[in-house]
DNA sequence: GTCTATATTACGATAGAC
DNA sequence: GTCTATCGTAATATAGAC
């Protein structure tokens, strides 16, 4: 029999389902210690504030993804000079690695970062461009590289029309994939709503600049 | 010298504003009617709930937006098939009208709609989809009409990743125009973010499926 | 480290005088 | 319609016993 986790992976666990299926503020620490089965006092204790919880979350996936997600990067670009597709499809392995740290911990992920560019007001917009600012700058390198047709200009627009798509897209992940079975009646996991965005993306991004 | 404006309406402006910026959940009615220089009562007696406010205020946006829609999409559709590009087009007019009404109206509104799509658990999309759904079938409709390559189910997630872009750019642009202001010293009011957004929704939406 | 108990603050909502 | 006063609830956070 499996032993139960410490009180502090136990709040880890409930705080990141909890976040991602509500979001920040409409998630209590009560709430959080209820479903982690452990004492409110808990979560003062090892993480000082209900901020500091939320950093950890992301912290947690972070630590996890940037550094592979840097792997990759350098793979492709070692054997010549990706496309675009390329770029944006080098993300997919390391999001659905998360899933084998934990169940649907790529969904989970990016919905947890989507909420943090659209719920907080700056504090975890700074975190992350402050923590893994290199990795991010890696990225956005590779893609100027691999659309050379694309003025700077142009493509920092592109850039966050990007970021968009993906935050808003995984933010509504869970309403969105319920819409679509039932519309549709056809079955989405998170693996094939990234599959789905990579091509809308790229060819956003690729498209040549209007001349009128 | 301007008479002041009746409660209500003081009651909607200040709200439209501090929802647009911080997002519902993060807007208490205090900080509202103290906004407003109105009576923290006035807003139960006027509206019922906080509920019924945001409801109401996105009505307010949504039943000028939605007629002008739907009317520049017929005429654009009279005279011809339109393109992706026409089609999208056709909303520039509706937005930018929505900035007579309202000083930032068309980012006040954007922004709006993305928090009501992103917060609410349901509530917001099942208003808005039963208020004004004839508008918005009208409008998939042509887009579907104006790119029969892309199967139902497949533009059902583009639109949606459509709407993410616009969603997020919009909720950004102050700061994005300015980060574009001092990198690339060119400047970009909201209408030329509009346009700039344009061609990449199209492309994205009308790019062929993947076979692989 | 974990617990109980509580301090402190803020929220949405409403009763009732005017 | 507008006001004051307040109810009932729930939030984060902490003090202090064990």
């Amino acid at each position: 029999m499996a032993s139960r986790s410490d009180t502090k992976t136990r709040i880890l666990d409930a705080a990141e389902k909890l976040f991602a299926e509500r979001g920040f503020s409409e998630t209590s620490l009560r709430l959080i210690t209820s479903k982690a089965e452990v004492n409110l006092a808990s979560v003062n204790y090892h993480f000082g504030s209900k901020k500091e919880l939320i950093r950890a979350v992301l912290a947690r996936y972070l630590d996890r993804f940037m550094p592979e997600a840097s792997d990759e990067l350098m793979l492709i670009k070692a054997s010549g000079d990706p496309s675009l597709n390329d770029i944006f499809s080098s993300l997919v392995k390391p999001l659905l690695e998360l899933n084998k740290f934990k169940v649907d911990g790529t969904s989970t992920f990016l919905q947890l970062l989507g909420r943090g560019y659209i719920e907080s007001q700056g504090h975890l917009r700074w975190f992350i461009t402050t923590h893994y600012g290199e990795h991010l700058n890696k990225f956005v390198k590779a893609v100027a590289e691999s659309a050379p047709h694309i003025p700077p200009a142009e493509m920092f627009w592109r850039l966050h029309f990007t970021l968009g798509t993906v935050v808003f897209t995984m933010a509504s992940a869970d309403a969105l994939t319920e819409i679509a079975q039932a519309d549709f009646n056809e079955h989405y996991d998170i693996e094939a709503v990234i599959r789905k965005v990579i091509p809308y993306l790229a060819a956003g991004v690729a498209v040549p600049v209007s001349t009128q």
